[in-house]
RNA sequence: GGGGAGGUGGCAGAGUGGUCGAAUGCGGCGGUCUUGAAAACCGUUGGGCGCGAGAGCGUCCCCGGGGUUCGAAUCCCCGUCUCCCCGCCA
């Protein structure tokens, strides 16, 4: 949520970062609200001091006895209580009206983000290993053939629809060895702290974080009330929710494998082959608390920490910034990780490494006490995928594919899978 | 699911209709004393919003939301969370 003083200040920056990601301008309608809020909270006050005033008098008029001044001041009291009350409704409904407003409006990107329309205009950073080079046509993860027999899109029609698997065997195990070793990685070598929270969150955690009330439907919701949450970062990020952390407290760092829950509205007809894009997957998420001025470098940190977990898979991939209009709805910056995947022939994005300002800290009132004492201030939240698990199956199973349709795992997992690195053709592991 | 007891400042814990944003203790911060520290003593110590250049002024907040009353931390209703007992259960 964006700060009604910056606007009041600034409005015409405002409606600037909102003309970069191709958002009409709304400075002259919030600051008409907020004028009239203001004017309304002014008079209701300043009736209501009366009317405490003369409360106050009637205690002293009772005790000294003064019969005639204690009935005076009953009605006036009286008469004053209604306006007050009429006020204040009014500045309520203005108040609530402009909060409302504001819950609606996206994050302003910060100044390095390159200006763009869509994914087409976002800037390439870097890129890290080589793609291997195959001496057959390398296939999709789901056509090869040690992976087919672990791949049962069959069963998880009839179960759940389409959009769903379910993993048997070797595969199932390799995914779950990919999910510990993220977790294992972000808590002995990058310093996380480990998290397993709820999956099903009140909608205040889905609007603090800036999935509601704007994208309702891309979100599960039970007839209880309660969202599926469609990433941890609602989790992790909401933990610090109306608190008043102490400075030295920050950062706060926190990692979590968890299910994911995304309805996928709008992505009809798109990677509908494959595991590539499912309601239900799972993925280990970073989440990071910081001072204002601590959040860039803190960003970049992350999106070290997920690049290094492709790295030591040995996975090639490519680092991109999102363009203003490719950004998501609360960040003010954001990477995305494209892992190579030989079977498509191109880079599809494994990680998307965002910070959000004090945009959420706002939205749920998170904020610091700074260590000289003073005003809480609000924290910065930052937010990463460490990384999409079914995704990073999908790029070990590519990049490791043989001619003979066995794969070659990395390195890395061999703790996990007791030393043996090899998915057969059969779908064994040896 | 049924029954009971509770939610007060960073913590502990008073306060059951008026002068209470709220005693007291602990903790924190500043000071006196001390070579330094401890102890002791003195002072200070919540957040939001509005107005104001500022000092400051006003207003709201005793789990949340309604209500009663001239006046509510105190009374009533609903919700929520915690604890205890019973039932059920991975």
């Amino acid at each position: 949520m964006h700060d009604i003083r910056a606007i009041r200040e600034n409005p015409q920056a405002f409606d600037a970062a909102l003309a970069r990601r191709g958002e009409a301008p709304a400075a002259a309608e919030i600051l008409a609200l907020d004028e009239a809020r203001r004017a309304r909270i002014a008079a209701a006050e300043a009736a209501k001091a009366e009317q405490n005033r003369a409360a106050k008098a009637i205690g002293a008029a009772k005790a000294r006895g003064d019969e005639e001044e204690f009935q005076r001041l009953r009605n006036e009291v009286a008469a004053k209580k209604a306006e007050v009350a009429a006020m204040q409704a009014e500045a309520r409904e203005l108040d609530a009206r402009l909060q409302e407003r504001l819950m609606w409006i996206p994050n302003a990107p910060a100044e390095d983000v390159p200006e763009g329309k869509d994914e087409d205009d976002n800037v390439e950073i870097r890129r890290w290993g080589t793609p291997r080079a195959f001496d057959f046509a390398p296939r999709e993860h789901f056509d090869i053939a040690g992976a087919r027999a672990g791949l049962d899109f069959e069963t998880a029609a009839k179960l759940s629809g389409a959009r769903f698997v379910v993993l048997r065997g070797a595969v199932a195990r390799i995914h779950r060895a990919l999910a510990q070793f993220m977790l294992d990685t972000h808590i002995a070598e990058n310093g996380l702290t480990e998290v397993n929270g709820p999956v099903l969150v009140l909608p205040e955690a889905m609007r603090g974080t800036g999935q509601l009330p704007k994208f309702t439907e891309d979100s599960y919701r039970t007839t209880d009330d309660w969202w599926l949450i469609p990433t941890s970062e609602v989790t992790l990020t909401n933990t610090v929710a109306g608190d008043i952390l102490e400075e030295a407290a920050l950062p706060v760092r926190l990692t979590a494998h968890s299910l994911c829950f995304r309805s996928e509205a709008g992505s009809a007809g798109k990677d509908t082959r494959g595991m590539l894009r499912q309601h239900q997957f799972e993925k280990v998420e970073m989440v990071s608390i910081t001072r204002p001025d601590a959040s860039d470098e803190e960003q970049q940190r992350m999106l070290r920490c997920a690049e290094d977990i492709l790295e030591r898979l040995g996975i090639p991939y490519r680092t991109v910034i999102l363009c203003t209009g490719d950004m998501g709805f609360s960040a003010r910056r954001t990477y995305d990780i494209e892992a190579w995947l030989p079977g498509q022939n191109r880079y599809r994005e494994i990680s998307s490494v965002s910070t959000c300002g004090d945009f959420q800290a706002r939205r749920m009132n998170a904020r610091f006490r700074p260590a000289g004492g003073g005003k809480p201030e609000f924290v910065h939240t930052l937010n990463g995928s460490g990384l999409a698990v079914g995704r990073t199956l999908i790029a070990v199973l590519e990049n490791g594919q043989n001619a003979d349709g066995s794969v070659t795992l990395p390195q890395a997992l061999a703790p996990y899978l007791g030393g043996r690195l090899t998915l057969t053709a059969e779908g064994e592991l040896a």
